[in-house]
DNA sequence: CGATACCGTAAGTTATGACTTACACAGAGG
DNA sequence: CCTCTGTGTAAGTCATAACTTACGGTATCG
C-alpha cells in the first residue's frame, strides 16, 4: 500500500517537473527553484513530499542540500503496475504474488 | 504528456479501489458502488475520470453500462516509468545510493 | 565576529476536487 | 402507457493541499 504516496507525489505537475529536473543531475534547492514558476519555499515543500515518497534522496553539503533521484519509490510504483500484467488480470493472483514478494523483503 | 491524467486518476484512493475492483471482472456502476463507502454518483464521477485517463472501458448493455479495465492508460504510465531506467540514470542513482549507504556506516 | 547565502518551517490564503442531494433521461417489463 | 431500474449530470458544500510572505537557523566568507 505504500505506493499511495508515490502516486500522490507524482500526480502534481510542479512536483513532477522538479522530479524530472533531477534526471539530469543532482541539484540544490536553489537550482531547482530557478527552473520553476513557484517560490523557493514551495519547492522545499514539494521536495519534502517527494522525499517522504522515497522518490528523492537528500545529501547535505555544507551550506546547501543536494537532492537526487532515489529509485525506491519508482520501484514500488513499477511493482504495482506490473501486478496488472503478471497474469491476464485474473482474480487476485497478481496481488498475491506482489504480497509474497514484498514479504520476502524484495 | 498524457500520463498526467493517469497519475491524477490513480492518486485518489477511492478511484484506485474502483479500478482494482475491475481486476476481477467487468462490472456495472451499481456493482462497483456496492463495494465502496461512497455514493453511486460519486462512483460515476470517478469512472468518468478513469475513462478520460484511458484506464477503463465502457460498454453499454441495454439498461446498464459495463466497465472494464483498459490497458492504454497503464501502458503510458509504464512507459513513463521505464524512461527512468535508462542506463545513465541507473548508474548515476546507484552511485548515489552506494555513497549514502557507506555514509551511514552500513 | 558581522554579513550574506542557503534552506526549512509557520501561518495564512486560495484554488481544487471529492462528496452529497436532487434531478433528468433512457431502457425493460407489467 | 406507466413504473421501476440503472445511470449520468448539476449544483452546492467542505476538506485538502498548493501557494504565498515572513521568519529562524546554520554554514561560509570578509
Amino acid at each position: 500500500m505504500t505506493y499511495t504516496e508515490v502516486f500522490i507525489a507524482l500526480a502534481d505537475p510542479t512536483r513532477r517537473h522538479i522530479f524530472e529536473a533531477l534526471r539530469e543531475r543532482p541539484k540544490t534547492v536553489g537550482e531547482l527553484a530557478e527552473g520553476q514558476p513557484v517560490s523557493r519555499p514551495a519547492v522545499s515543500q514539494h521536495l519534502r513530499v517527494l522525499e517522504s515518497a522515497r522518490l528523492v534522496n537528500v545529501e547535505p553539503q555544507g551550506n546547501r542540500r543536494l537532492y537526487s533521484i532515489k529509485r525506491d519509490g519508482l520501484n514500488e510504483l513499477r511493482q504495482y503496475l506490473d501486478s496488472f500484467w503478471s497474469d491476464a488480470l485474473t482474480a487476485y493472483s497478481a496481488e498475491i504474488a506482489r504480497r509474497v514478494k514484498s514479504e520476502k523483503g524484495e
